[in-house]
DNA sequence: TTTTATTTTAGGTTTACAACCTAAGATAGG
DNA sequence: CCTATCTTAGGTTGTAAACCTAAAATAAAA
Protein backbone atom coordinates (compact mmCIF):
# COMPACT_ATOMS: atom_id res chain seq x y z
CA UNK A 1 0.00 0.00 0.00
CA UNK A 2 1.67 2.86 -1.63
CA UNK A 3 1.38 6.77 -0.42
CA UNK A 4 1.62 8.75 -3.90
CA UNK A 5 4.48 10.75 -4.38
CA UNK A 6 1.73 13.69 -5.38
CA UNK A 7 0.98 13.96 -2.08
CA UNK A 8 4.57 14.32 -0.42
CA UNK A 9 4.80 17.08 -2.82
CA UNK A 10 1.83 18.76 -1.98
CA UNK A 11 2.98 18.56 1.24
CA UNK A 12 7.10 19.78 0.70
CA UNK A 13 5.14 22.59 -1.13
CA UNK A 14 2.48 23.46 1.34
CA UNK A 15 5.07 23.37 3.84
CA UNK A 16 7.55 25.86 2.38
CA UNK A 17 4.08 27.99 1.84
CA UNK A 18 3.85 27.91 5.30
CA UNK A 19 7.10 29.07 6.14
CA UNK A 20 6.19 32.13 4.20
CA UNK A 21 2.98 32.80 5.66
CA UNK A 22 2.01 36.34 6.41
CA UNK A 23 5.03 37.88 4.06
CA UNK A 24 3.48 40.07 1.60
CA UNK A 25 5.36 38.93 -1.74
CA UNK A 26 3.60 35.68 -3.42
CA UNK A 27 5.45 32.42 -4.06
CA UNK A 28 6.18 31.57 -8.17
CA UNK A 29 6.35 27.78 -9.55
CA UNK A 30 9.57 27.82 -10.34
CA UNK A 31 10.77 28.60 -7.57
CA UNK A 32 8.70 26.20 -5.30
CA UNK A 33 9.41 23.64 -7.42
CA UNK A 34 13.39 24.57 -7.31
CA UNK A 35 13.31 24.58 -3.30
CA UNK A 36 11.40 21.14 -2.63
CA UNK A 37 12.62 19.46 -5.56
CA UNK A 38 9.35 18.78 -7.40
CA UNK A 39 9.12 18.82 -10.95
CA UNK A 40 8.01 22.06 -12.02
CA UNK A 41 5.15 20.49 -14.78
CA UNK A 42 3.70 17.82 -12.42
CA UNK A 43 3.24 20.90 -9.52
CA UNK A 44 1.19 23.04 -11.80
CA UNK A 45 -1.39 20.31 -11.36
CA UNK A 46 -0.72 19.76 -7.73
CA UNK A 47 -1.01 23.42 -7.13
CA UNK A 48 -4.56 23.54 -8.91
CA UNK A 49 -5.78 21.16 -6.89
CA UNK A 50 -4.63 22.65 -3.67
CA UNK A 51 -6.20 25.86 -4.77
CA UNK A 52 -9.56 24.38 -6.46
CA UNK A 53 -9.26 22.53 -2.44
CA UNK A 54 -9.31 25.62 -1.03
CA UNK A 55 -5.79 25.46 0.73
CA UNK A 56 -4.14 28.19 -1.40
CA UNK A 57 -4.90 31.34 -3.42
CA UNK A 58 -3.32 32.50 -6.11
CA UNK A 59 -3.02 35.56 -8.34
CA UNK A 60 -1.76 35.89 -12.26
CA UNK A 61 0.27 37.97 -13.75
CA UNK A 62 3.54 39.91 -13.15
CA UNK A 63 4.74 39.57 -9.74
CA UNK A 64 1.64 36.65 -9.21
CA UNK A 65 2.20 33.59 -7.32
CA UNK A 66 0.78 31.20 -4.35
CA UNK A 67 0.60 31.47 -0.81
CA UNK A 68 -1.91 29.74 1.74
CA UNK A 69 -5.59 30.87 2.10
CA UNK A 70 -5.45 30.27 5.86
CA UNK A 71 -3.26 29.77 8.81
CA UNK A 72 -0.93 26.87 8.83
CA UNK A 73 -2.54 25.55 12.37
CA UNK A 74 -5.92 25.82 10.22
CA UNK A 75 -4.40 23.21 7.68
CA UNK A 76 -4.34 19.52 8.29
CA UNK A 77 -2.67 16.48 6.84
CA UNK A 78 -6.11 14.74 6.79
CA UNK A 79 -7.12 17.71 4.23
CA UNK A 80 -3.79 17.78 2.24
CA UNK A 81 -4.39 14.25 1.69
CA UNK A 82 -8.08 14.58 0.92
CA UNK A 83 -7.69 16.84 -1.61
CA UNK A 84 -4.68 15.41 -3.28
CA UNK A 85 -5.32 11.69 -3.33
CA UNK A 86 -9.10 11.30 -2.65
CA UNK A 87 -10.66 9.61 0.62
CA UNK A 88 -8.51 7.85 3.06
CA UNK A 89 -8.10 4.26 2.58
CA UNK A 90 -10.95 4.18 0.76
CA UNK A 91 -12.66 1.17 -0.20
CA UNK A 92 -14.83 -0.58 -2.32
CA UNK A 93 -18.21 -0.13 -0.85
CA UNK A 94 -19.70 -3.96 -1.90
CA UNK A 95 -19.68 -6.47 1.15
CA UNK A 96 -20.07 -9.48 -0.73
CA UNK A 97 -19.64 -12.21 0.68
CA UNK A 98 -20.11 -14.41 4.11
CA UNK A 99 -17.69 -12.01 5.64
CA UNK A 100 -17.98 -8.85 3.92
CA UNK A 101 -19.91 -7.09 6.36
CA UNK A 102 -17.44 -7.70 8.95
CA UNK A 103 -14.50 -7.10 7.08
CA UNK A 104 -15.75 -4.06 6.12
CA UNK A 105 -16.74 -2.70 9.34
CA UNK A 106 -13.03 -3.63 10.39
CA UNK A 107 -11.70 -1.37 7.95
CA UNK A 108 -14.20 0.89 8.85
CA UNK A 109 -12.67 1.27 12.06
CA UNK A 110 -9.21 1.47 10.89
CA UNK A 111 -9.93 4.17 8.63
CA UNK A 112 -11.23 5.91 11.28
CA UNK A 113 -8.27 6.21 13.76
CA UNK A 114 -6.40 6.73 10.27
CA UNK A 115 -8.48 10.17 9.90
CA UNK A 116 -8.29 11.04 13.41
CA UNK A 117 -4.34 10.67 13.19
CA UNK A 118 -3.70 12.50 9.71
CA UNK A 119 -6.41 15.08 11.37
CA UNK A 120 -4.11 15.99 14.48
CA UNK A 121 -1.10 17.00 12.42
CA UNK A 122 -1.29 20.89 10.88
CA UNK A 123 1.20 22.25 8.65
CA UNK A 124 2.74 24.48 11.52
CA UNK A 125 4.07 21.10 12.56
CA UNK A 126 5.83 20.95 9.57
CA UNK A 127 8.25 23.45 9.76
CA UNK A 128 11.30 22.16 10.98
CA UNK A 129 12.36 24.40 13.74
CA UNK A 130 14.86 24.80 16.73
CA UNK A 131 18.04 22.58 16.77
CA UNK A 132 17.24 21.00 13.54
CA UNK A 133 17.81 23.93 11.79
CA UNK A 134 21.33 24.67 13.00
CA UNK A 135 22.29 21.60 11.21
CA UNK A 136 20.87 22.29 7.52
CA UNK A 137 20.75 26.38 7.34
CA UNK B 1 -5.72 6.63 -1.35
CA UNK B 2 -7.56 2.88 -2.35
CA UNK B 3 -6.78 -0.06 -0.49
CA UNK B 4 -6.71 -2.76 -3.18
CA UNK B 5 -9.77 -5.31 -3.80
CA UNK B 6 -7.31 -8.08 -3.43
CA UNK B 7 -6.63 -7.03 0.33
CA UNK B 8 -10.64 -7.55 1.01
CA UNK B 9 -10.51 -10.29 -0.85
CA UNK B 10 -7.64 -11.68 1.40
CA UNK B 11 -9.83 -10.82 4.59
CA UNK B 12 -13.01 -12.68 3.45
CA UNK B 13 -11.24 -15.89 2.80
CA UNK B 14 -9.03 -15.88 5.49
CA UNK B 15 -12.39 -15.26 7.76
CA UNK B 16 -13.64 -17.97 5.83
CA UNK B 17 -10.95 -20.27 6.43
CA UNK B 18 -11.06 -19.13 10.42
CA UNK B 19 -14.79 -20.76 10.75
CA UNK B 20 -13.42 -23.67 10.00
CA UNK B 21 -10.50 -23.48 11.83
CA UNK B 22 -9.83 -26.93 13.52
CA UNK B 23 -12.08 -28.66 11.47
CA UNK B 24 -10.05 -31.62 9.61
CA UNK B 25 -11.51 -31.26 5.87
CA UNK B 26 -9.48 -28.97 4.05
CA UNK B 27 -11.40 -25.93 2.18
CA UNK B 28 -11.23 -25.85 -1.98
CA UNK B 29 -10.83 -22.78 -4.28
CA UNK B 30 -14.19 -23.00 -5.71
CA UNK B 31 -16.09 -23.02 -2.01
CA UNK B 32 -13.78 -20.48 -0.90
CA UNK B 33 -14.58 -18.47 -3.74
CA UNK B 34 -18.49 -19.02 -4.01
CA UNK B 35 -19.06 -18.67 -0.41
CA UNK B 36 -16.46 -15.06 0.12
CA UNK B 37 -17.50 -13.88 -3.60
CA UNK B 38 -14.41 -14.07 -4.52
CA UNK B 39 -13.18 -14.59 -8.28
CA UNK B 40 -11.79 -17.77 -8.39
CA UNK B 41 -9.08 -17.62 -10.77
CA UNK B 42 -8.32 -14.36 -9.16
CA UNK B 43 -8.19 -16.09 -5.42
CA UNK B 44 -5.33 -18.72 -7.21
CA UNK B 45 -2.67 -16.07 -6.51
CA UNK B 46 -4.35 -14.57 -3.45
CA UNK B 47 -4.04 -17.50 -1.83
CA UNK B 48 -0.66 -18.34 -3.23
CA UNK B 49 0.92 -15.36 -1.87
CA UNK B 50 -0.62 -16.08 1.68
CA UNK B 51 1.04 -19.75 1.10
CA UNK B 52 4.19 -18.16 0.83
CA UNK B 53 3.53 -15.70 3.41
CA UNK B 54 3.46 -18.68 6.26
CA UNK B 55 -0.52 -17.67 6.77
CA UNK B 56 -2.19 -20.51 5.17
CA UNK B 57 -1.15 -24.50 4.56
CA UNK B 58 -2.08 -26.21 1.59
CA UNK B 59 -2.37 -29.90 -0.05
CA UNK B 60 -2.96 -31.18 -3.21
CA UNK B 61 -4.44 -33.63 -5.35
CA UNK B 62 -8.05 -35.07 -4.29
CA UNK B 63 -9.31 -34.17 -0.83
CA UNK B 64 -6.35 -31.52 -1.46
CA UNK B 65 -7.08 -27.73 0.02
CA UNK B 66 -6.74 -25.28 2.12
CA UNK B 67 -7.02 -24.44 6.24
CA UNK B 68 -5.33 -21.55 8.82
CA UNK B 69 -1.80 -22.12 9.54
CA UNK B 70 -2.26 -20.94 12.79
CA UNK B 71 -5.25 -20.21 14.68
CA UNK B 72 -7.12 -17.17 14.39
CA UNK B 73 -6.09 -15.12 17.50
CA UNK B 74 -2.17 -15.59 16.15
CA UNK B 75 -2.52 -13.86 12.17
CA UNK B 76 -3.52 -10.32 12.40
CA UNK B 77 -4.55 -7.75 10.03
CA UNK B 78 -1.18 -6.02 9.36
CA UNK B 79 0.07 -9.80 8.34
CA UNK B 80 -2.45 -9.89 5.75
CA UNK B 81 -2.14 -6.54 4.44
CA UNK B 82 2.13 -7.21 4.42
CA UNK B 83 1.46 -9.83 2.29
CA UNK B 84 -0.87 -8.74 -0.07
CA UNK B 85 -0.09 -5.30 -0.68
CA UNK B 86 3.23 -4.95 0.84
CA UNK B 87 4.65 -2.19 2.89
CA UNK B 88 1.71 -0.42 4.64
CA UNK B 89 1.64 3.28 3.58
CA UNK B 90 5.07 2.87 1.80
CA UNK B 91 6.44 6.24 0.45
CA UNK B 92 9.87 7.17 -1.37
CA UNK B 93 12.86 6.81 0.85
CA UNK B 94 14.21 10.39 -0.76
CA UNK B 95 13.88 13.51 1.24
CA UNK B 96 14.65 15.81 -1.48
CA UNK B 97 13.39 19.38 -0.68
CA UNK B 98 14.23 21.72 2.17
CA UNK B 99 11.06 20.45 3.63
CA UNK B 100 12.16 16.48 2.71
CA UNK B 101 12.60 15.31 6.01
CA UNK B 102 10.39 16.39 7.82
CA UNK B 103 7.56 15.67 5.70
CA UNK B 104 9.13 11.84 5.66
CA UNK B 105 9.54 11.78 9.60
CA UNK B 106 6.00 13.24 9.88
CA UNK B 107 4.16 10.62 7.72
CA UNK B 108 6.33 7.78 9.75
CA UNK B 109 4.45 8.31 12.72
CA UNK B 110 1.37 8.17 10.90
CA UNK B 111 1.97 5.09 9.29
CA UNK B 112 3.61 3.87 12.85
CA UNK B 113 0.14 4.31 14.43
CA UNK B 114 -1.18 2.94 11.70
CA UNK B 115 0.89 -0.01 11.83
CA UNK B 116 -0.36 -0.38 15.78
CA UNK B 117 -3.34 -0.49 14.97
CA UNK B 118 -3.85 -3.23 12.46
CA UNK B 119 -1.30 -5.61 14.56
CA UNK B 120 -4.55 -4.74 17.64
CA UNK B 121 -7.47 -6.51 15.09
CA UNK B 122 -6.66 -10.45 14.77
CA UNK B 123 -8.82 -12.90 12.42
CA UNK B 124 -10.66 -14.04 15.49
CA UNK B 125 -12.37 -10.65 15.24
CA UNK B 126 -13.48 -11.31 11.62
CA UNK B 127 -16.22 -13.92 12.78
CA UNK B 128 -19.62 -12.60 12.65
CA UNK B 129 -20.68 -13.53 16.12
CA UNK B 130 -23.80 -13.61 18.60
CA UNK B 131 -27.04 -11.38 17.68
CA UNK B 132 -25.87 -10.81 14.22
CA UNK B 133 -25.68 -14.08 12.93
CA UNK B 134 -29.11 -15.26 14.02
CA UNK B 135 -30.46 -13.06 11.19
CA UNK B 136 -27.93 -14.28 8.66
CA UNK B 137 -27.64 -18.12 9.43
C1' DT C 1 -2.83 -48.43 -12.09
C1' DT C 2 -5.71 -45.53 -14.08
C1' DT C 3 -8.86 -41.95 -13.15
C1' DT C 4 -10.16 -37.87 -10.95
C1' DA C 5 -9.98 -33.90 -8.00
C1' DT C 6 -7.37 -30.79 -6.53
C1' DT C 7 -3.15 -27.39 -6.18
C1' DT C 8 0.86 -25.20 -8.65
C1' DT C 9 3.13 -22.59 -12.03
C1' DA C 10 3.83 -19.72 -15.74
C1' DG C 11 2.31 -17.21 -18.52
C1' DG C 12 -1.31 -13.59 -21.07
C1' DT C 13 -4.87 -9.54 -21.28
C1' DT C 14 -7.02 -5.33 -20.46
C1' DT C 15 -7.89 -1.18 -18.30
C1' DA C 16 -6.84 2.46 -15.43
C1' DC C 17 -3.96 5.51 -13.29
C1' DA C 18 0.45 7.78 -11.73
C1' DA C 19 3.75 10.86 -12.97
C1' DC C 20 5.05 13.33 -15.81
C1' DC C 21 5.32 16.87 -20.48
C1' DT C 22 3.54 20.43 -24.11
C1' DA C 23 1.66 24.43 -25.72
C1' DA C 24 -1.62 27.73 -26.34
C1' DG C 25 -4.54 30.95 -23.79
C1' DA C 26 -5.76 34.41 -19.83
C1' DT C 27 -4.34 38.11 -16.88
C1' DA C 28 -2.03 41.84 -14.90
C1' DG C 29 1.97 44.82 -13.91
C1' DG C 30 5.60 47.85 -15.99
C1' DC D 1 2.34 46.80 -25.75
C1' DC D 2 5.40 43.57 -23.55
C1' DT D 3 6.51 40.34 -20.37
C1' DA D 4 5.99 37.46 -16.31
C1' DT D 5 3.15 34.83 -14.28
C1' DC D 6 -1.04 31.58 -13.73
C1' DT D 7 -4.74 28.63 -16.28
C1' DT D 8 -6.49 25.13 -19.05
C1' DA D 9 -6.67 21.38 -21.97
C1' DG D 10 -4.80 18.29 -23.76
C1' DG D 11 -0.87 14.26 -24.72
C1' DT D 12 2.66 10.50 -23.29
C1' DT D 13 4.66 6.69 -21.11
C1' DG D 14 5.19 3.15 -17.97
C1' DT D 15 3.46 0.32 -14.50
C1' DA D 16 0.35 -2.10 -11.80
C1' DA D 17 -4.37 -3.93 -10.60
C1' DA D 18 -7.57 -7.28 -11.50
C1' DC D 19 -8.48 -10.41 -13.78
C1' DC D 20 -8.09 -15.05 -17.35
C1' DT D 21 -5.90 -19.43 -19.61
C1' DA D 22 -3.95 -23.71 -19.77
C1' DA D 23 -0.76 -27.07 -18.90
C1' DA D 24 1.80 -29.60 -15.28
C1' DA D 25 2.25 -31.71 -10.61
C1' DT D 26 0.31 -34.33 -6.96
C1' DA D 27 -2.32 -37.46 -4.30
C1' DA D 28 -6.42 -39.94 -3.11
C1' DA D 29 -9.79 -43.24 -4.90
C1' DA D 30 -11.60 -46.61 -7.97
Amino acid sequence: MKLSVKVEYACRVLAQLAKHYGSPELAHIEKLAGKEAVPANYLVQILSDLRNGGLIMSRRGKQGGYALARSPEMISLYEIVSLVDGDLLEFSSNTDGESGQRVSSIWKEVRDDLEAKTRSYTLDMFLSKGADDMYYI
